[in-house]
RNA sequence: GCGCCUGUAGCUCAGUCGGAUAGAGCAACCGCCUUCUAAGCGGUAGGUCGCAGGUUCGAUUCCUGCCAGGCGCGCCA
C-alpha cells in the first residue's frame, strides 16, 4: 500500500518500517549482508508483550540468501536500529526475531494525532481516485426483504462505508429485477387475491400478497387488468423495500431497473460490444457468448432461439453499462445460491476486454440461520415462515442486528441467536463495544465537571507510561491499517473484531488506571493526559462504529 | 459426476504477505463495587487447529489427496 509515502498521515509504525529499511539498505551497501535488499520491511505487533512494541522477522528472511545464521544478521542490524529516533531497546529473540521497544512518550503523541484528525482518523487513500460500483441486495420487487437480504443490507452498507474510508468514490446500487416471468406471476397473484380468486399454483402465496391487493385496490379503484395489478403492486412493494431499508440505515445512490436496461437498448448494445470483441457466436438459432474462453464450464445463451433474451443477457448488459458509466471496479454481493455466477460474470468481464481480476469482484454470502427459544427456526418460503428484515429489527433492534450480521466473514454460514441478541450482556458483542463508548463519555462528563482538561494544549505525552496506557495506545494505532485491510479484502467484519479488541483493552485500562483524582488528591498532569487518552479512544470507537452503521451512545 | 463454501476449546466463532507459548465471548470454577457506568475487570480449567502427505529455517495459514457438512450446477428468473 502507498500510505507510507505520505508523511502527514504516516503512523509511527510506517515511519519505523521506513527507517529500518534504510538501515538494512545501508548494511547491504557496506557488504555486511549479501543477496538482495528487501523492497519493503513488514512489522508485526507481537502478541506477547515481552516481545516489544514491534517485531520483524527480516533477519530470518535474509539469512538464506546471505549464507548466514539469522541471529548473526540480526546482530549486524541491532545497533543501527537502536539508534533510530524513538527506539529505546532492540532485542534479538528466538531464531532471529528483532524485537523493538519504542519510547512511550513518542507513542503517546498518537493521542494528539487522533484528537486533531477527529473523524478523519482511520481514513486513508489506498483506493483514492478509484470509482467503485457496489451492488448489493438486488431483490425482486415481489415481496418483503428477508433474512438473506438483511445480511447484505448490513454488510453491503458497511463495506460501502469502509471503501469510502479507504478513499474510493463509491456508488451503492440496487438492481431491481422488475422484468420477466416472476413479475408476471406476481401480478397474477395480486390480481387473484384482489378479486378473491385462488392464487395460481406457482404464484406467490404469502400473506403479504393480500395486503398488497388491498392497498392496490384502494389506490386504484376499478382496476382489472393483470398488467395494471402488476405495475401497481410493484410500486407499492418497491416503496416498502425502500422504506424498510431506510429504517435499517442502509442507503442506495442508484435504484437500477432491469427494464430500463432493455428499454434503453443497452442489451443490444452489450451484445454488439461483445460481438465486436469476437466472443459471440450463433448456434441452433440462438446467440451465445463464448464464456468458456475464460474459464466458464459452458458457453451461455444470450438470445434464445425464439428471440427472447435470457436473464444472462441482462447481466452482461448491466455489467457493460456499469463500466461505461465509468466504474473501475464493479463489486457484486450475491447469495450462496448464486456462486455458479462467479465464473460466468468474470468471463463476461473478460469477454468485454476487461481484467477479471481487477474490474469485477464477486462476493458470495452464505446462509444465515436463526435460533429462537433454543431451536432453529425453519425457514420456508412455501410454508410462509420466512423472517423479514423488519421482523428481525422488531425482535432485536437495528444496532444488534446490523452488528451481529457484520461481525462474521460473509463466506461462512452463520447462526443468529435471537435470545442472545435480546440480552444486554457481553454475550452480545455490540453492547460490549457500545458500553466502552458510553463509559468513556461518562468519564469525560466527570472530568469536565472537575475542570480537568482533555485538551491538547495541556497534553503531556510523557505522563502515559503505564503498561495499560501503552497497550491502549498500541491498539489505537492499529485502526488505520485495520480499515485499509477491511477495504482491500472487502471484509468489514475486521472492523467489528477490532472494535471488540479495542473495547476490551479500554476496559482493562479503566480497571487499572484511574482518570479522576481519588479523594482530595490534587488535579495533576496525569489526570488530564488520561482524559485526553480517553477522548482519543472514544473518537476511534465512534469512528469504527460509524463504519458499521451502528450508533455510538453517550449513555447506556 | 463437476463446481463453490465450511471443518480451530463443551457451544458460537476470530486468526492472509507462513512466524515465537493458537485467541475471544458464552458455559464451569474462584476472586473484585463505602469514590470514574460491575452492560465491567482479574484468575483457574478446557486443543491430535477434520485426516494423511508435500513445500521450508518454520505450516492453523500455501499445495495435493481423502473424510464430513452446507449450497449450486437450465435456451428458468
Amino acid at each position: 500500500m502507498s500510505r507510507s509515502e505520505d508523511s502527514a498521515t504516516a503512523s509511527l509504525a510506517d515511519q519505523l518500517a521506513l527507517d529500518i529499511q534504510k538501515v538494512v539498505a545501508a548494511s547491504f551497501a557496506r557488504g555486511e549482508i549479501t543477496g538482495e535488499a528487501p523492497a519493503v520491511i513488514t512489522l508485526e505487533r507481537p502478541k506477547n508483550r515481552d516481545h516489544g512494541d514491534y517485531a520483524t522477522s527480516i533477519a530470518l528472511q535474509l539469512a538464506k540468501a546471505a549464507g548466514k545464521n539469522p541471529r548473526d544478521i540480526a546482530t549486524i542490524l541491532q545497533a543501527a536500529i537502536a539508534s533510530i529516533a524513538g527506539v529505546t531497546k532492540v532485542d534479538i529473540a528466538g531464531p532471529g526475531f528483532i524485537n523493538i521497544t519504542l519510547d512511550r512518550a513518542s507513542q503517546a503523541e498518537l493521542v494528539r494525532t487522533i484528537l486533531t484528525a477527529k473523524n478523519a482518523y482511520g481514513r486513508g487513500n489506498a483506493l483514492a481516485g478509484v470509482k467503485v460500483n457496489l451492488e448489493f441486495i438486488s431483490a425482486n420487487p415481489t415481496g418483503p426483504l428477508h433474512l438473506g437480504h438483511t445480511r447484505w443490507a448490513a454488510v453491503g452498507d458497511a463495506l460501502g462505508r469502509v471503501l469510502s474510508a479507504a478513499g474510493a468514490e463509491v456508488t451503492r446500487e440496487f438492481y431491481i429485477n422488475d422484468r420477466g416471468r416472476q413479475m408476471d406471476l406476481f401480478g397474477q397473484s395480486v390480481q387473484a387475491a384482489a378479486l378473491g380468486n385462488p392464487i395460481p399454483e406457482d404464484g406467490y402465496q404469502g400473506e403479504y400478497i393480500k395486503d398488497l391487493a388491498k392497498a392496490v385496490l384502494i389506490a386504484n379503484p376499478g382496476i382489472t387488468a393483470t398488467e395494471d395489478f402488476r405495475e401497481a403492486a410493484y410500486q407499492v412493494q418497491l416503496a416498502e423495500q425502500q422504506r424498510v431499508l431506510e429504517t435499517f440505515h442502509t442507503t442506495f445512490d442508484v435504484w437500477f431497473s432491469e427494464r430500463s436496461l432493455h428499454e434503453s437498448g443497452a442489451v443490444e448494445h452489450g451484445v454488439d460490444k461483445l460481438r465486436s470483441q469476437g466472443h459471440v457466436f450463433d448456434v441452433d438459432g440462438a446467440v451465445w457468448l463464448r464464456t468458456t474462453d475464460f474459464g466458464d464450464d459452458k458457453d451461455r445463451v444470450i438470445i434464445k432461439a425464439d428471440g427472447d433474451l435470457t436473464y444472462f443477457a441482462s447481466d452482461t448488459a448491466y455489467y457493460i453499462n456499469k463500466r461505461e458509466r465509468g466504474f473501475d471496479i464493479c463489486i457484486y454481493m450475491l447469495g450462496a445460491d448464486h456462486h455458479g455466477y462467479i465464473q460466468r460474470l468474470k468471463a463476461t468481464a473478460a469477454c468485454a476486454g476487461d481484467n477479471p481480476e481487477y474490474n469485477i469482484d464477486v462476493l458470495i454470502g452464505q446462509l444465515v440461520k436463526i435460533m429462537e427459544g433454543g431451536e432453529e427456526v425453519k425457514l420456508s418460503k412455501r410454508a410462509g415462515t420466512i423472517i423479514t428484515l423488519e421482523e428481525l429489527v422488531e425482535k432485536v433492534g437495528v444496532d444488534a442486528a446490523r452488528y451481529t450480521l457484520i461481525r462474521y466473514p460473509v463466506d461462512t454460514p452463520m447462526v443468529m441467536d435471537i435470545d442472545v441478541l435480546r440480552r444486554n450482556t457481553n454475550e452480545n458483542p455490540v453492547y460490549y463495544v457500545q458500553y466502552a463508548h458510553a463509559r468513556i463519555a461518562a468519564v469525560l462528563r466527570n472530568t469536565a465537571e472537575l475542570r480537568i482538561s482533555a485538551n491538547l494544549e495541556s497534553f503531556d505525552p510523557s505522563q502515559l507510561t503505564h503498561d495499560r496506557e501503552n497497550e491502549l495506545l498500541g491498539a489505537l494505532s492499529d485502526f488505520p491499517r485495520i480499515v485499509a485491510s477491511a477495504a482491500e479484502f472487502r471484509e468489514p467484519h475486521r472492523v467489528a473484531r477490532y472494535l471488540e479488541e479495542l473495547a476490551g483493552v479500554y476496559h482493562g485500562f479503566y480497571a487499572d488506571c484511574r482518570v479522576l483524582p481519588l479523594g482530595d488528591e490534587p488535579i495533576a498532569a496525569i489526570h488530564s493526559a488520561r482524559a485526553a487518552l480517553c477522548a482519543a479512544t472514544m473518537q476511534v470507537l465512534a469512528n469504527g462504529l460509524d463504519l458499521l452503521g451502528v450508533s455510538a451512545p453517550e449513555r447506556m
